[in-house]
DNA sequence: ACAAATGATACTAATATTGTATCATTATAC
DNA sequence: GTATAATGATACAATATTAGTATCATTTGT
């Protein structure tokens, strides 16, 4: 059970890194060489992100990408719902069937009072915060 | 993202069902009448209760299964231990693997806090507290 | 002995996650 | 204007997890 995937932590990661370096743009092979990170599953990743407008991009030689936002303005919980959809963490396992017992449904009441709570904080770290 | 899967939920209901019949023993066969679970999936999750004694099993004619401990001494954070495993949802991405950017390490810490609260919420649900 | 139940265990299917591969398009340098 | 180095788009493949199936052995009541 697990907070963030995979592709989220490495959307963290190339962030932080794109706004640390001192080149105005970053190309992929850079990011490759410096976090390790797959290349061809990298560059499905930036592309993410440049169509959610985190990053914008520059093509052809010299191309690379640049920061869309400032790293304060970033937050985990975006990251989060762009690479692994919305937190539920409370969802029905019985999506669309009618649920056959309506006496456990109480479960869903406290699990979705936790969902609030992780959702509320994860709505509190910005990448900022993880420097 | 869920944070009880489906064998989870699968036990839960059987278990308020056992609890809550009038029989001394209830087999598969009502269980899966009444709460229109797969049989042979059912029947796996039980063995598993059984084995982790939250269930007693009685083989033979007439056979089946009644609760070994009354609902209020079965926690919710048990049966997700026994069919998920311990509740991780701040386990790092690179289990294992050095981690190539020792600067995005305060992710975990944020996120460990977030784990340590939830955990001690599914402490505090027991079944009895489903009903 | 037979029938009805669980025990044990191996197998299969579906889904989500984690990648790979390829070709098209764009921009810069020469 | 052509070669080169970059991203865009997109289809495919591998792996892990979740969900479910199938089968045979064992036990027990009638």
């Amino acid at each position: 059970m697990k907070l963030i995937t995979r592709d989220t932590d490495y959307a963290i990661r190339a962030l932080v890194f794109i706004a640390q370096t001192q080149k105005e743009i970053v190309s992929v092979s850079e990011l490759v060489r410096r976090l390790k990170i797959p290349r061809p599953f990298l560059r499905k990743i930036l592309q993410i992100l440049n169509k959610k407008k985190l990053l914008k991009s520059y093509k052809g030689q010299g191309g690379g990408f640049t920061l869309a936002l400032p790293l304060n303005r970033i937050f985990l919980i975006d990251l989060i719902k762009i690479f692994q959809g919305p937190v539920e963490i409370a969802e029905c396992t019985f999506k669309k069937m009618v649920c056959p017992n309506i006496k456990t449904c109480k479960l869903h009441k406290r699990l979705a009072s936790i969902q609030k709570y992780v959702i509320s904080e994860l709505k509190n770290i910005t990448l900022a915060n993880l420097l």
